[in-house]
DNA sequence: TATAGATTTCAGAAATTTCTGAAATTTGAG
DNA sequence: CTCAAATTTCAGAAATTTCTGAAATCTATA
């Protein structure tokens, strides 16, 4: 590995986190290159900094590319293909905000909905359907609000983001209405499932 | 595996789910099955339900009880470990997003606020050091927002995410900001980096 | 359209993660 | 304290994921 020790640290910190997303080290590790140079950088001069293999570097860029985490340039008289992050650190988040819940999120609600749609059998199938639809209205909430904060633009988003906690100035106070019924689990009689 | 169709396909989705995110295929089923179950469930009731190993059910409550996910009950005149998770969903949510803040959003704060304190050395570690700064910025402005919501109650947070956008209307209208302000990428005169 | 440079694909090797059964440990009732 | 039930640990097996080098493909231009 060929970097400075400031990259070099955060290079790797970036390849152990990318890990624990659904990324792996190495792309994560590509990602961070790309993250602190100041200028694109072509898949060469990435195997040169990182010491992968030109073709582990070629996949994980085409990964990158697959998340929309990275932007292909090109730069006159030279045909390799040179690659860089936003500078609009906004713009990166609303990408890595995006993908995910198009990854992690978006199926789920669809398989809850297609799952709402069968008719339960048994109690035991019964309570399962209610917990599933709860879960889906929840998960509608949160995503019907994130698709609305992603419409404002970046400074109104800034905006409302430092004003934290104190938009609820703004509620009425209205307060008690309550959203999902706590209603204690039900004492275990009988542990034997059919 | 010993399950109706309706959890079957829950159950199943919930592990592919769980592989996206840090925990693997067997916790997320694990977690599907107490989620759905109205009644606490023991590690044999899992084995039974999923047909894995005892052993592989035993690491794979100690995982879910790693996150906070699940929570553990005795029963009067049984000495085998129950588990089951929150009856009330936002709880379960906020526990999810408190864990994975935790683990993979705060130790990067860390890192790059411990990354700041090094002088950089050159023009590349110069450049490095600004966006490393710039993201740290970012992450703490989400960070203190999430966790001035987190102290909401549940009520309070509902309200405001029903609200949406429309909260925007009680910011002042600073107005015409431009949104994605996207500053290109400097021109790339020089790519060996010395 | 030939060709040299650039990129991608892909099959197997290497590394990592997950899973199991057997053994060890813990726990609580008697 | 003893015993039996319950749980955990752990080393190796199995499965999965990542990585590589070699070959195939693509592409711009001479």
């Amino acid at each position: 590995m060929n970097l400075s020790p400031l990259h070099q640290e955060f290079v790797l910190h970036f390849g152990e986190m990318g890990s624990r997303w659904g990324i792996n080290r190495t792309v994560g590790q590509i990602y961070a290159v790309l993250f602190l140079s100041a200028a694109p950088l072509n898949a060469e001069e990435i195997v040169e900094k990182l010491g992968f293999s030109r073709s582990n570097v070629s996949m994980g860029l085409k990964e990158l590319q697959a998340w929309n985490l990275v932007r292909l340039k090109h730069l006159p008289d030279d045909r390799r293909d040179y690659f860089t992050t936003p500078n609009d650190l906004w713009e990166i988040v609303r990408t890595l905000v995006n993908e995910r819940k198009k990854r992690e999120i978006d199926p789920t609600l669809t398989k809850l909905r297609e799952l709402q749609l069968q008719t339960p059998a048994s109690a035991e199938d019964q309570h399962a359907h209610e917990r599933i639809g709860e879960l889906a209205t929840l998960i509608e909430l949160l995503t019907d609000w994130y698709d609305d904060m992603n419409r404002l633009e970046t400074d109104r988003l800034v905006q409302l983001l430092k004003l934290g906690a104190a938009v609820q100035k703004f509620l009425g106070s209205a307060g008690k209405i309550t959203p999902f019924k706590r209603t204690e689990p039900a004492d275990r009689q009988d542990n034997k499932g059919a």
